[in-house]
DNA sequence: TTTCTGTTGACCATACGGGTCAATGACATC
DNA sequence: GATGTCATTGACCCGTATGGTCAACAGAAA
């Protein structure tokens, strides 16, 4: 399908996807404009849909891209043997604080699929999109030793409550960032912080 | 500046004002498009220009609306001489999904108000933006007791955590209602959640 | 009949979108 | 040098949609 894309040297590939996650991270997929793509990228318009047909398939394919991308490196980097929900959840945050400084657009492009509701595309994501958050939930939860967790509260609850913090957490380090001027994202402080948290719900989940 | 409108009879304002902030809740800023806007209200599209001038003012006009719409139910339902912190939070809760009921579209209009990025927009608004969310912020921590908290751990982030759990529950609620078939939302259950977490919070929170 | 206000919707300029394709360039084979 | 092959170009097409305007109209009041 992508094969003539695949072909391509490295480093052109790169131009490309990096140019069209950037624009479809911004912009959604109705308003990503494949003219401001071509121009990022430093190709011709035509040669973009000789590799990839058209912006659906694009869309697809950099969807793909960006999902493989990143849980190979959960995979990777991702201790499953770890029982400790904390110290497992520290492990995520610290890959996913990686990649937010490595593959900055990628995050946000991926944020952005999950909200996207343009007609076009919806459809034939709403399985995909399931499925991955399923797949990937069950893998993250997989062997956990919960009977470190204080048990006169709903354990259920509490482990939402964890997540959601944490969720939360890190949009509000990528608001800062995108506010400060330089856009840099200060990983000290966010490692620091994340760490204080760390101790507040072991403290408060706890036996 | 808006007087030829808002000497209209109630129920045409009303037509146009939920037919606009349908549209812009559901499309965003640039997207939201003036013709559909009359088209839903069953009005011209020259009474729309006549009334508020152009598209900018007419979001303007909507926003201010919706504010003070929403803040004004919050001070008048809101006991704020409440010193508990989560029956102060239960109460605002309560509201919310109350206006939820009543105002669908509302508060979807204001939060794509604070993720809009478009340029014709962006900069006349972050400063409003930021007001209204001090302000509300203030008021709506005033008068706390927070003796009743534990205090091994930093207040600061335990108030964080639950502020961040009611919010991302109540995302997690429009989210279900968005995907059931008949998109209603069953409030019984919500509350009924709603008090299951403050009974986690509140034991693994307080003294 | 005239005047006035509220209201209409066809119309304008124009921008921008995805997608195409004849033409070009680059390079290998003969 | 000629021929063939393949990647690559970008001017161009056509459809769509936009915010905004304005001459015309309705209907009530004077």
């Amino acid at each position: 399908m992508f094969s003539k894309f695949l072909s391509l040297e490295k480093e052109k590939q790169d131009r490309i996807i990096n140019a069209a996650i950037k624009e479809f991270a911004q912009k959604g997929y109705d308003k990503a404009s494949t003219n401001e793509i071509v121009k990022e990228a430093g190709i011709s318009k035509g040669l973009l849909f000789h590799y990839f047909g058209n912006k659906k398939q694009m869309y697809f394919f950099l969807f793909d891209y960006c999902t493989t991308l990143i849980t190979d490196e959960y995979y990777l980097k991702v201790n499953f043997k770890e029982t400790d929900f904390f110290t497992r959840i520290r492990q995520a945050i610290i890959v996913k604080m990686e990649m937010l400084g490595t593959h900055p657009d990628i995050f946000k492009f991926i944020q952005e699929v999950f909200l996207e509701d343009s007609p076009e595309i919806k459809v034939e994501f709403d399985k995909k999109k399931q499925e991955i958050t399923h797949i990937n939930m069950e893998k993250f939860y997989e062997g956990i030793d919960y009977s470190k967790f204080r048990e006169d509260v709903d354990l259920k609850k509490i482990i939402k409550i964890i997540t959601w913090t944490f969720e939360k957490l890190s949009d509000e380090v990528l608001n800062q960032a995108k506010m400060s001027p330089n856009h840099e994202i200060d990983y000290q402080n966010i490692l620091d912080e994340t760490e204080e948290y760390f101790q507040v719900l072991t403290r408060c989940f706890y036996k």
